[in-house]
DNA sequence: CGACTTGTTGATGTACATCAAGGTACGTGG
DNA sequence: CCACGTACCTTGATGTACATCAACAAGTCG
């Protein structure tokens, strides 16, 4: 629980051979855009699972993309009922969702050790300045992370406790998928029916109730943290699920 | 239920003389900066309350900034479930929350006569490419946007029915005064119970014994659209409310 | 030294009783 | 006619309690 705190890792990727870029759904950057985003990188930070990497009502002089490793972001009330308000995969980008200065309104939390890139937050009015092409992606980026968001609503306010269940497994699988973290239709996911529960706004008994339904449906299998895609067409039809696909394009 | 199609209308106000400039929560812009706002505006657009302005599915080639009325944001399932995001009021930017290009994800509806600002999406890029300052602003402005999401799946996802119906009106309340629609505190509200029952996710017979339970309370009244604040200390603490202040600080 | 037992912990599974929320129906009032 | 108000019954969700199971650490004995 306490906030991460660690020394400078011992080698660093270089950016030209961040894994990310890998990935299909990123786009290709400029070998301009990339020396400065090698400049704006200010280092890496490795967290073990369950600690805090950034703690609601403090500030936050940093911003994170995952290199590795699964987290969430949420919210908790006083009297300690918590929300999850989305979760951070490799290739997601950590810091935009609160005010650019000031006070962090959430937490995020590790799930898995991570390892991330570091930007300090006081050049972000640089990159604005000198390279609009990344201030229209972080933009973009935004607005993924918006339009995941208001699928999430309509989830917790809307959709039944299968659908909801159904939903986020398969949204979490898909997301999965796209940053080459599953194979031969298994993932790892490294949460709990308590993190469900927490972000699908269910208690943790109804959760299991609901997650044993639908694992008796057959369209999944899951257990021991691993995730197995049986019939994806009947889960897409369980979570009433609208395709809208919502691909990441550019990173920073 | 139509989408909007207005002519254009007879007069248009300046962005010299913008009304939007008296709010003290919003930051002063450089002559530069006016002028080429004035340039990227394309015209302004009259909605009648009940008219969809942006509709789900479709796309939208523009950007608003609402200059006055309210509306608001929603999702709608296949079998009829609709989910209200959030709420428009003016000096709110409508059109980042989908993708930046693309079909839209959600509906805007408007609750009351409107006049938008129109912005054409073309010239995102090069409001980005020579006016870093407004990018920045645009990001500001969907960070803010995320918050208050955020801060409506905590309500949905964990409070009480009382506290979620508090903490909505509450936030309106607050909303609505940060753009001068307050006086002697009342408040002017277009929505309905069914409004607040999508945007809580809960039923509009559940809505209305709470909401009736909350009048009791005598923290505030709400009668023909009428809402007054009478003890906002009492209102604060029903909400189970953080102190937050989500003020907003630019607008385009 | 290694194999087996024991204890602990965190995650999961299930059975109640209870309560909050939903749905239908039928009022009112502007 | 539409928004609001309220009664009634039903159903979905919660909370408490307790059992199971695997992972892991410590201790015991051959």
């Amino acid at each position: 629980m306490l906030t991460a705190t660690c020394p400078a890792p011992a080698r660093q990727v270089p950016c030209e051979k961040c894994p990310l870029r890998a990935y299909p759904t990123l786009r290709d950057f400029s070998q301009e855009e990339l020396d400065f985003i090698a400049g704006f990188k200010s280092g890496e930070l490795t967290v073990e699972a369950g600690n805090t990497l950034v703690m609601q009502g403090t500030t936050n002089a940093h911003l994170y993309t995952v290199l590795s490793g699964w987290a969430f972001r949420h919210k908790t009330l006083a009297d300690g009922r918590r929300q999850i308000l989305n979760f951070a995969l490799p290739a997601d980008f950590i810091g935009l969702q609160g005010t650019v200065l000031g006070e962090m309104q959430h937490s995020v939390e590790a799930l898995s050790d991570m390892v991330l890139c570091v930007f300090p937050r006081e050049k972000l009015w640089e990159l604005y300045r000198n390279h609009p092409s990344l201030a229209f992606d972080l933009t973009w980026i935004a607005s993924r992370e918006e339009q995941m968001l208001d699928e999430h609503l309509v989830s917790v306010g809307r959709r039944t406790a299968l659908e909801r269940i159904a939903f986020v497994l398969l949204h979490l699988y898909l997301r999965a998928e796209q940053v080459n973290l599953t194979s031969k239709n298994t993932a790892q996911f490294p949460f709990t029916q308590q993190h469900l529960a927490d972000a699908l706004g269910m208690s943790l008994v109804h959760t299991n109730k609901t997650l044993r339904r639908l694992l008796a449906s057959k369209a999944v299998r899951w257990k021991n943290r691993i995730f197995e895609m049986i019939d994806r067409d009947a889960l897409v039809a369980l979570a009433g699920y609208q395709m809208n696909d919502l691909a990441p394009r550019p990173f920073i």
